[in-house]
DNA sequence: AACATTAAAGCAATAAAGTTGCGTTAAGGA
DNA sequence: TCCTTAACGCAACTTTATTGCTTTAATGTT
């Protein structure tokens, strides 16, 4: 394996250039992200930008989506904040909210969209797994917060309950409908009802 | 309104050539999905399998997005049942479970990923956005039976039921994670809490 | 039924992105 | 300093989408 794979026998080139090129390549990468959006980006621009041929490109990462996701998440250690308000209802209203403020981003969305895009190659599919993973389970402690207060319904799955309240959001946002602050409400709401003891 | 484009002045040629073409890619479209799946689907292939020029299919179609749109579509006269089982519980479950099928044949994973491709064009935002409502339309019948019987909290939303039964299983769609009946019922029941009286 | 008009389809050439083979450069260990 | 070879660059090739122009035939008129 080339590029992954915390593999033995194969002695890795950290230093000057290679480290240049990622540098190059990724730096590139955001910044036409930023300008041109996920739609109208390819490897040939990123490779136009960055200064460093398409091949070198091709061969490192194999597909445009990787580029993109290591050059993404990369920024996504600054993760979404998770609240704490003192109540549930707080705390998801406003990660609901700053949720929606991240999809408004350029890089909140190819996220969303990337993440979105299975059928890709295996390999990717299990950064995927993880990223995905990795959010849920930043997102829960909202919810065990609440079940720790005991003002949920014994046996809450935490999981499920964010997954409950981000999926029409992403959902919307996919499909580009409008998300209005009385929809995230309306969402809020009804998720509570039915989490509620 | 034949195809498209309630246009005036613009005499269209609906007979027997462009019928026969029309009916030639639509066909191959289909046949090239069941075989390929979305992500390998080209333009090309589908000019190769139909015997019409790739040119042609690109002048009247635009995109691949509304090839696939256009002849997924005609099979989903045949759209989603909606149940009556007299309990807004048994509706929603075998509801979900049919959804869940449905998004297992490429068709029906084929309509949510072009769904789910917003950016595109804005022609083809507005055939999407009727689309969805037309779907939610749909549903929504099973959420208004519950109202009149009383089941549900008065000024209950039957959009924003439906959307929050369908956003999860369809998002794990997407994501590539897997769906399973406990899942299904979890959902349903949580939401069912969030709406009854 | 022959004719005229002009959508709609076909054909050829071009453009642009991705991919592969192979030679070159330089990272990192001896 | 030398040697091995990972990583990069270059050129050629493949595939798909797109544009200019020609040909075919659907439809309305005489």
């Amino acid at each position: 394996m080339t590029t992954e794979e915390s593999g033995e026998g194969v002695r890795r080139r950290t230093g000057g250039r290679s480290a240049k090129v990622r540098e190059a390549v990724l730096h590139a990468t955001l910044q036409a992200l930023d300008e041109l959006g996920y739609s109208r980006l390819t490897i040939s621009e990123i490779a136009r930008r960055s200064g460093v041929h398409a091949t070198s490109i091709q061969r490192r990462w194999g597909t445009l989506e990787n580029v993109l996701l290591e050059a993404v998440l990369g920024l996504t250690r600054q993760k979404l904040p998770v609240p704490n308000t003192g109540s549930l209802r707080g705390d998801l209203l406003a990660f609901a909210r700053s949720l929606i403020r991240y999809l408004a981003t350029p890089i909140g969305e190819t996220i969303l969209r990337i993440l979105a895009a299975a059928e890709a190659d295996p390999a990717l599919a299990v950064r995927r797994t993880q990223i995905i993973k990795a959010r849920y389970d930043l997102a829960r402690v909202m919810v065990e917060r609440a079940a720790d207060r005991g003002d949920l319904r014994p046996g809450t799955d935490p999981r499920l309950a964010v997954e409950l309240l981000v999926a029409p959001l992403n959902l919307r946002k996919l499909m580009g409908e409008p998300i209005d602050d009385k929809f995230v409400k309306q969402v809020v709401e009804t998720l509570l009802r039915g989490l509620a003891n």
